[in-house]
DNA sequence: CGGTATCCTATTAGATACTG
DNA sequence: CAGTATCTAATAGGATACCG
């Protein structure tokens, strides 16, 4: 039965199976990214279309110049966002979600959406649950 | 007239709007909770059936038992997981998903299936990125 | 305007030991 | 088995200052 398994094997080779539930894979990374604490909102205010830094910054409420670059600069390198800066003065700096990058954010707005619409029942849980062993 | 405009205000203050982007709103700490390094794993974990806390944690590889009980607590509180454990010796206590949680659930199950297809993408981008700054 | 560099603190996470 | 408690290490994050 060897023919069957080469070419389970060779599948394998071209199309390595990515497992976010496994320590080392590198798709757990790129989770981190996007779903870390400023990954998700930059990600999703970003849905809403191209946007310059300051912009985003204020869309994104709480975040600091540092963690919005750095952010920004991780996504960029996993090929989630664009980033387009055309000379001349003052500086101007677009960012925009590539294709993978809008498909990505919309899976992040149907969760922010399901979140929001459940925050009632959510804070009823809290006070349940707090309630129960205060 | 006036009744209109009253029952518009009534609802508003009956059910207040839940906004991710605003640093105070309740809603971030559990987008947090949710998407939180270890949330998402966990509540993708779970998506699969009930489980025992050691199945789960052999599940997620790397998580501590430590993260993984604060995860849970989190996640319990705000309703998105049961826990349930039956008296008895040994002891045996089982996670799963609310109502809430499964459909928080499903959200993530998409996003890792997205995320994990694209890897390849990502892995090239990452390479072009590196590159270009070497 | 759109950042980077530095420094410092707070939070998170891991290791280990212990308990009902 | 299913945790908790404690201590330490790593990392994320914020404040400030500065640059092209």
């Amino acid at each position: 039965m060897t023919t069957r398994a080469v070419s389970e094997t060779q599948a394998e080779e071209n199309q390595p199976e990515f497992d976010v539930f496994a320590r080392r894979c590198p798709s757990r990374q790129t989770m981190e990214a996007v779903t870390g604490r400023w990954g998700v909102l930059v990600i999703a205010g970003l849905h809403a279309g191209s946007m310059r830094f300051s912009e985003l910054r204020r869309r994104v409420d709480g975040v600091s110049e540092k963690m919005l670059s750095q952010t920004l600069h991780t996504l960029e390198r996993d090929g989630l966002v664009n980033r387009v800066a055309p000379a001349g003065f003052p500086s101007r700096v677009d960012y925009s979600l590539t294709p993978l990058g809008s498909r990505v954010a919309a899976e992040l707005v149907d969760l922010i959406e399901l979140l929001e619409g459940s925050m009632p029942d959510i804070m009823a849980a809290r006070e349940r649950y707090d309630r129960e062993r205060a």
